[in-house]
RNA sequence: GGCCCGUUCGUCUAGGGGUUAGGACAUCUCCCUUUCACGGAGGAAACGCGGGUUCGAUUCCCGCACGGGCUACCA
């Protein structure tokens, strides 16, 4: 019988959770729902110094905001596996230990951090680099070379200890890596890993093979930071009598910074002025504040769009895709080995494909709710005699559905609607200084004079009859329409550019447009 | 330094023993548009180097170069 698939997003909550991070987990969540097998989520917190309050919260908001949902594991219910934080498994973890090393697969080790990096130092002085291995550890105080009394006597006066795996000599350890073939490595190259640390908490190894095991996960997917351990894990399942139901495994290549070389960093984000993080962040300790995507206005959609082509690709050319596409589409094979550089100007391209399939209204609400949120702000600031209908024009439906309608096209982001839609509700106080030096003259000013005039005349202010008024009254002027229509939009709205000039005209309405026109034919003067 | 992994346009990538090496972003030109954008058409732009194997290699193999990862009682 095939195994179940389930699969295992296992970050620690050492700060927020890395773009990369989530790629991880929407590889793994699309592997898992292809298979219709189970994605886990497992909080993996046996570093306790680097622990980070509320980082757990935020990897669970954040896999949240982009659809990726686990079926298990912390914040997204119990499952038949519990607990999934691995600081309340404790126990579990050191049984295991204890096992290895009553099988001599693994010692106690009792030096402490000083007298290694004493070893380090002096081996590093002879040009070599230090590693506790198989054949250091002949030398060094552990049980393997320290009587059993010695031992038991160190174990009782509850001395500092460690859990170390015994590599073995010489041997070649295979791994097969769904992505990159076999990797093979001689345990020669290895070096004794601790598993049990002193304060009493396994280390990513021991915890990360136990879980894996007991969680009963068919697949790792995990970054390529990982391959280098991967024949110790390996060395681990064989030696708990586990190789039968191991894993199988898949590195993911890195996400590398768009310019230069090297992992992608939050610094990179910082320095080229582009998120690296699904949602805001402010460190609890520092007050450093990080910027996100969600904040930043993307579609969680675009996003995970952005994160899964990012080394993997399908076998054609689609490049948009609806989750259920992907989940269809995706598989382990395709992705890429070599690393991804991230390229943060694409990404806009892709939250405008978005913004595009969404209709006038469903982009209406986000942005009636963007103004609300950005008046409450003090962003949008405005004089009240002057703008009386603010209030009105902002929770009409209807009429920012209009201008949604006039503006979308222009956009990447649905935040970028009030800069550009900001004289739809509120009337302009300056007026584009080039154009009004090139364009407004006497003979400018009496043909809005009397164009104001025509307008007040017009019954149906629809966009045919307010496009033929301004064109006749500009031929009966002996006027090209070219000469005076720039300035029209500047009048209106007091800027050079903007939306389609006559439907703009109509929907700000014959009495708003006359008003304006006044208004600025006064300040002009 | 040692070990491991990688290398197709600037970037993400498709492809794969014989192709005009395909697409997307960005860039450039033109068209549409009396603004800006959208849209449309087109252009420039890539198989790291050296050896093999082969009738033929960008594709397979080996070296080299370059890049990356790991080398903690961090994950």
């Amino acid at each position: 019988m095939e195994r179940k698939i389930r699969v295992r997003f296992a970050p620690s909550p050492t700060g927020p959770l890395h773009m990369g991070g989530v790629r991880t987990a929407l590889y793994n969540y699309l592997f898992a729902k292809k298979h219709n097998g189970d994605f886990i989520l497992r909080i993996e917190d046996t570093d306790q110094n680097r622990f980070v309050p509320g980082a757990e919260q935020y990897i669970i908001d954040s896999l949240r905001w982009c659809g990726i949902n686990p079926n298990e594991g912390v914040g997204f219910g119990d499952g038949a596996y519990k607990p999934y934080r691995q600081s309340e498994r404790k126990e579990i973890y050191k049984k295991y230990a204890e096992q290895l090393i009553k099988d001599g697969h693994a010692y106690y080790a009792f030096d402490s951090s000083e007298e290694l990096e004493e070893q380090r130092k002096n081996v590093e002085a002879s040009g070599s680099a230090f590693s506790y291995n198989n054949i250091s550890r002949l030398n060094l105080k552990n049980s393997l070379t320290l009587s059993e009394n010695e031992v038991k006597d160190k174990l009782n006066a509850n001395d500092h200890f460690v859990v170390r795996l015994k590599v073995p000599a010489n041997e070649e350890i295979r791994v097969k890596d769904i992505i990159r073939g076999w990797v093979v490595v001689n345990t020669m190259e290895m070096d004794d890993k601790v598993l049990f640390k002193s304060d009493g908490m396994p280390t990513y190894h021991l915890a990360n093979v136990v879980d894996d095991y007991l969680m009963k996960i068919s697949h790792v997917i995990r970054g390529e930071e990982w391959l280098p351990s991967a024949p110790l894990h390996v060395l681990l399942y064989r030696f708990l009598g586990w190789e039968d139901v191991m894993p199988e495994f898949a590195h993911l290549p890195l996400l590398l910074k768009p310019d230069g070389n090297g992992k992608l960093s939050k610094r990179d984000g910082d320095r080229l002025g582009f998120p690296v993080f699904p949602l805001n962040w402010t460190d609890p300790v520092t007050g450093e504040k990080s910027s996100g995507y969600r904040e930043m206005g993307y579609f969680p959609e675009a996003f995970i769009n952005i994160l899964v082509l990012l080394g993997w690709h399908p076998s054609n050319d689609q490049e948009l895709f609806t989750m259920e596409e992907l989940i269809k589409e995706f598989s382990l094979e395709r992705i890429n080995k070599s690393g991804a550089k991230f390229d943060p100007e694409k990404t806009k391209w892709f939250n405008q494909q978005y913004l595009k399939k969404h209709s006038d209204e469903e982009l209406a609400h986000i942005f009636i709710s963007d103004i609300k949120e950005k008046t409450k702000s003090g962003i949008i600031k405005f004089d009240n005699s002057e703008n009386p209908n603010f209030n009105f024009l902002i929770s009409n439906l209807d009429y920012t559905k209009e201008v949604v309608k006039l503006i979308r096209e222009k956009v990447h982001f649905t935040n970028e609607f009030w800069d550009l839609a900001s004289c739809f509700f509120i009337a302009p106080v300056s007026y584009d200084e080039n154009i009004i030096a090139k364009r407004w003259n006497e003979k400018a000013k009496f043909f809005y004079i009397a164009l104001k005039e025509e307008y007040a005349l017009i019954d149906q202010f629809s966009l045919s009859e307010v496009e033929k008024t301004f064109k006749q009254l500009a031929e009966s002027s002996g006027i090209k329409p070219g000469e005076v229509m720039p300035l029209f939009r500047v009048l209106l709205i007091g800027l050079a550019n903007g939306p389609a000039l006559f439907e703009m005209v109509v929907l700000l309405g014959k009495e708003e447009v006359i008003k304006r026109l006044s208004a600025a034919i006064t300040r002009l003067n």
